[in-house]
DNA sequence: GTGAAAGCGCTAACAC
DNA sequence: GTGTTAGCGCTTTCAC
């Protein structure tokens, strides 16, 4: 068995109060005492138990975030930039996968019910809004990188329609006329965000939107090149195509490379994300950079000053994007 | 205030005891009392407060995983593994980045000492041996992926000298003599082993080893064309390389790519883990598959079951690599 | 089958 | 500046 604050004040023959003192530095302790205290804990190894802690303070300072998979090389950032939020708040974030698994979600929501967590982040849910919103009532929440449509939650994501938006306008700077889709079937408002950018794009530069451009179907890798054999059998294919993510932008730069494109000539693409993936494909791959680090940062900074004021501002907060020119868009022009 | 188990007996008109033991289904209860406390609990929105509950019982379900980053990728099956194994067991992963950063690290594992985890894991430690071996005196930890020489402590990783063995043997199988490998500059185990690998393949193929053969960087991609670039400024040139690591492979395909090689036949590369990046990238990229999802299984099933018979078996287990051939590496033959 | 009560380790009044 | 003590929410022995 560990010691315990108790063993510490009998060994250093001072009362717990008095080790809690110079423990927390919550109030002045004589020298002499607080040396004692401090000799003792070394010698006995001590490390104070924080469910008792906890415990009594009602608190953790434990942030949970949840995401769906630790695949997606570009949470790795925003993890990065929570942690060193939290740290400077005196929170740590510990990390969950979900596996888009809304029994497994409700699983990990449940440390937030039962207090082995103060709040929660959640990069992707399983969850409605309304489920959300009775959520957000209770606890402190924030969405990161996937608002969700009609729930009025806190939430930091990058500005998806205006990514897109930048992303199709490039292309058409660039000479580029027919230019297809690749989304996602679902609800994901990122996706829907960034379908909306496109369709902008094309608007304000005079071109039709075409209905059978936008090829819907999952993140999955494969998808890139069913897009592409998509686009490939229809009568008047285009001749560029608009990812929302830099997976299924490599998937269509593999199928097309296999197929004899010289892609980035016969066939421009672009992705969305720029996760490591697509600096070091060949060729590179063009792409929209979502600002991870920042994202991450911010979330937490908002959540905990929620906890700390205990108010429940709802920010939406969308974050610039920035193009990253790389070799998958042909210049015509 | 969230409703506590006194609520919950009050409104149910039993005791606490009444109630904690419907809750853990520990001891019988009437049928009516059940009820009543189970609608009770309904009505309340009641949860038990596991602070109090980890308290009493001295412990928590929590295995804390320490990884270096998310980035890699490799990891996410590892830990999808051992989520898996745990919930088995009613155990929890809860994850945390320590980015390669030794105070991270400590602080994490601080979760050890405070109670707040009943058991680590580390993927990849900044702790040397003897740390680790203090520390595995103490509380329930295991390596994965990564070994630390000299240290008895548990652990599970690949089997990395055997596939080493087997990626350049089926290299010299293909017909190539000429084999330089890309490894690292630290400590690291793995790399320790798959260096001896390597050798060994050489060894008992009857081609000598060559010191100059051998570069040595960082994990980073960029290692890969400096390795590149080092080997080709040989006066004797390998006309193949063997990674450590797939991304240190992919940066010397895209390299070779980029001055005009065609990378699988003028060239040929090995990688090792079979991360996505391998499949996806053009050409595919050969490689030796970890069984990711095994290990991360493994590790907590044998962490389990120290913890649940109180004892501190500390095995090394070796999980099989698969060769995994794609189009990287020529056979000449 | 059920309840009273002790106590897990800690913090924070409160009294001195 | 320091000690005593109540109590955070829970489980579990013990007695009935």
């Amino acid at each position: 068995m560990n010691a315990t604050i108790k063993d510490v004040a009998k060994a250093a023959g001072v009362s717990v109060a008095t080790v809690s003192r110079v423990l927390n530095n919550s109030a002045a302790v004589s020298e002499a005492a607080a040396e004692q205290v401090n000799k003792a804990i070394k010698e006995l190894g001590y490390s104070p138990n924080f469910l008792g802690r906890n415990l009594r303070r009602c608190e953790t300072n434990i942030i949970l975030a949840i995401i769906p998979s630790t695949e997606q090389t570009f949470y790795s950032e925003i993890i990065r930039g929570m942690q060193n939020a939290a740290s400077e708040y005196g929170y740590d974030i510990l990390l969950s996968t979900s596996n888009s698994n809304y029994a497994l979600e409700m699983r990990l929501l449940n440390m937030l019910f039962n207090r082995t967590a103060d709040a929660a982040i959640l990069l992707g849910t399983q969850l409605d809004a309304k489920a959300l919103m009775d959520l957000s009532g209770k606890y402190p929440i924030a969405l990161c990188c996937e608002r969700s449509e009609g729930a009025d939650v806190l939430t930091v994501s990058v500005d998806d329609e205006g990514g897109a938006y930048a992303a199709v306008d490039y292309m058409i700077k660039c000479g580029h006329k027919k230019i297809g889709m690749i989304s996602t079937n679902g609800a994901a408002a990122s996706s829907l965000d960034r379908e909306n950018g496109y369709k902008r794009a094309l608007l304000e530069n005079g071109i039709p939107f075409r209905e059978e451009y936008i090829y819907k179907g999952t993140y999955d890798f494969s998808h890139g090149a069913l897009g592409f054999e998509y686009f490939r059998g229809l009568p008047d294919p285009p001749h560029a195509v608009f990812c929302i993510s830099d997976i299924l932008a490599a998937g269509v730069v593999k199928k097309a490379l296999s197929e004899g494109y010289n892609v980035g000539e016969d066939i421009s693409v672009c992705g969305f994300d720029n996760i490591l993936l697509s600096g070091m494909y060949t060729p590179g791959i063009t792409t929209v950079e979502q600002p991870c680090y920042e994202i991450g940062r911010t979330v937490v900074e908002e959540l905990i000053s929620n906890i700390n004021n205990n108010s429940k501002i709802r920010k939406k907060i969308r974050l610039p994007y920035k193009l990253i020119e790389r070799e998958t868009v042909k210049k015509i022009l």
